[in-house]
DNA sequence: TCAATAGGGGAAAAATTTATCCCTACGTGA
DNA sequence: TCACGTAGGGATAAATTTTTCCCCTATTGA
């Protein structure tokens, strides 16, 4: 695993959240899995832009930062399922209130976006 | 500039919120101007981690996404200033909510980023 | 003249995060 | 036997972000 050489700032209240949430698809793993999506394969194919190994790590991380559970069902084939803990449960409204900006400003953000992205169409 | 290659997702709100938001010192960057401190040199002084080259690399990011605007003064030695849009105050409330998650919950959130960075003391 | 303050940016290095590729294991169904 | 589904991980490459270093303009004060 990378061991960081730069050590996180832990001041205020936003580089803690920063901390736990700052990851490509994290945001995405804690709603689906809010939503009852489960297991690793049905989180896989509900964010089919990730690859399997980054959803993998990414999910040990929010385990680790005691986000999510992860139960291991001893059968075969494996059964693995993950849920909010109690703890991650207090996300959601957070969750919530990004995605509904973000939902509100669709329109607007996307253009800002693709403006960025494309300077060329002034 | 760098110039991407691999294009973002760009299908829910929180993709959307995501790409205007991610970046190391955005938010605080939002939140300090929205505090008031509107010069560069004061904004440096706030976030003393950041060097001044990211911040105007996170400035510029910010303004192209019509968070904030950046205004110059004719004068010598320069001044300049940055304040939020009407859009980038309908931030202000999330961000809020951000920081006031991580605020509530500073203690266990200082514990469990500092155990995964620290995995010997188990 | 030198240092400090104000604002900025290019180039390259370093840090960090994601993606790619390949491998393990077991069981089921064709 | 072969392919597929399930779950996961190591090694390495590529992409992306952030840092470092250096340079420019102009004024003020020591």
């Amino acid at each position: 695993m990378y061991e960081r050489k730069i050590l996180p700032n832990l001041n205020c209240g936003l580089d803690l959240i920063g901390e736990v949430l700052y990851g490509k698809w994290k945001i995405r793993l804690l709603w689906f899995i809010n939503e009852g999506h489960k297991r690793p394969s049905e989180l896989q194919r509900k964010i089919p832009d990730a690859t399997r190994r980054v959803l993998n790590i990414q999910l040990k991380e929010l385990e680790e930062h005691e986000l999510v559970i992860r139960k291991i069902y001893p059968v075969v084939p494996p059964k693995v399922e993950y849920s909010l803990t109690e703890f991650g449960k207090t996300l959601v409204p957070v969750i919530t209130a990004l995605g509904n900006w973000g939902d509100e400003n669709e329109e607007r953000l996307r253009k800002v976006i693709l403006q960025r992205l494309n300077p060329e169409n002034h």
